[in-house]
DNA sequence: CAGGCAGTATTTCAAGCTGT
DNA sequence: ACAGCTTGAAATACTGCCTG
């Protein structure tokens, strides 16, 4: 480990100095073409880039990757947010594109008279025994005639969101990893129903903030130690 | 001025995490 | 069971300062 790190040393120093600086600046020398191609080369102009134009929905109707565009798009009024809505989801699986929502449920965090929407949902498909496993809700008891499904469901939660939004305020889904779960699974549901979620929603993902926390807490215990 | 050294910035990659 | 994101370590490039 010592030999490496002398070697990077040296390497650094020769790259760094002042006769191949010279060169570098007035003859147009990289340091990457004189080393080997797909180091410094490669480093510069294959970084993964993130797109937001690929956000927005494809060709075929699809939101890929499964983050709507308005999460970025809109802002709002930290001090007075609106309506904020914890919503919750279980499914039959990971992957949105093959599985479906089998329960939704949410709480207005405003609270008062029927602060809470929660029902189970009718995938109209299998609920796998390893997803049963972990929610506790199986096949029987979802795929049932009198088990609505999210088609059935969107109009009355569009219009309980509608009757719980603020005049003028957007309405702030919270929900744990919700970026990579939750908002791609009510997304896709939202599309199988060829509904548009409304401009005015916007959607937090609570795993971002704990972990933003997380390190804002760590430096605070840091300060303190010194 | 050239070389050496130390520190910083940037990028890549693998492992871990996250949800049902 | 899966796929995408985050994180930390390692590698690499660059910059500034000091010395002879």
């Amino acid at each position: 480990m010592l030999l490496v790190l002398r070697f990077n040393l040296l390497r650094n120093n020769i790259w760094g100095s002042r006769s191949v600086r010279f060169l570098k600046q007035h003859a147009g020398f990289s340091s990457g073409k004189l080393l080997q191609p797909g180091t410094y080369e490669k480093r510069h102009f294959t970084t993964k880039l993130t797109d937001t134009a690929s956000w927005h929905k494809t060709d075929s109707g699809s939101c890929s990757p499964a983050i709507p565009p308005l999460w970025l798009q809109q802002t709002f009024d930290r001090d007075n947010p609106g309506t904020v809505l914890v919503f919750d989801i279980e499914t039959t699986g990971f992957l949105h594109a093959d599985h479906r929502i089998i329960e939704f449920a949410l709480r207005d965090l405003s609270g008062g008279k029927n602060c809470t929407f929660e029902t189970l949902i009718n995938p109209e498909r299998n609920v796998p025994i390893y997803a049963a496993k972990a929610n506790k809700i199986t096949t029987e008891l979802v795929c049932r005639p009198d088990v609505p499904r999210f088609s059935d469901v969107l109009p009355l939660l569009l219009a309980y969101v509608q009757r719980r939004q603020a005049p003028g305020k957007p309405v702030l889904w919270v929900a744990h990893n919700a970026k990579q779960f939750d908002i791609p699974f009510l997304m896709q549901e939202f599309e199988r129903c060829s509904a548009q979620v409304p401009a005015d929603w916007l959607f937090v993902d609570s795993l971002c903030l704990a972990r933003k926390l997380k390190k804002l807490d760590d430096f605070s215990v840091l300060l303190q130690e010194i």
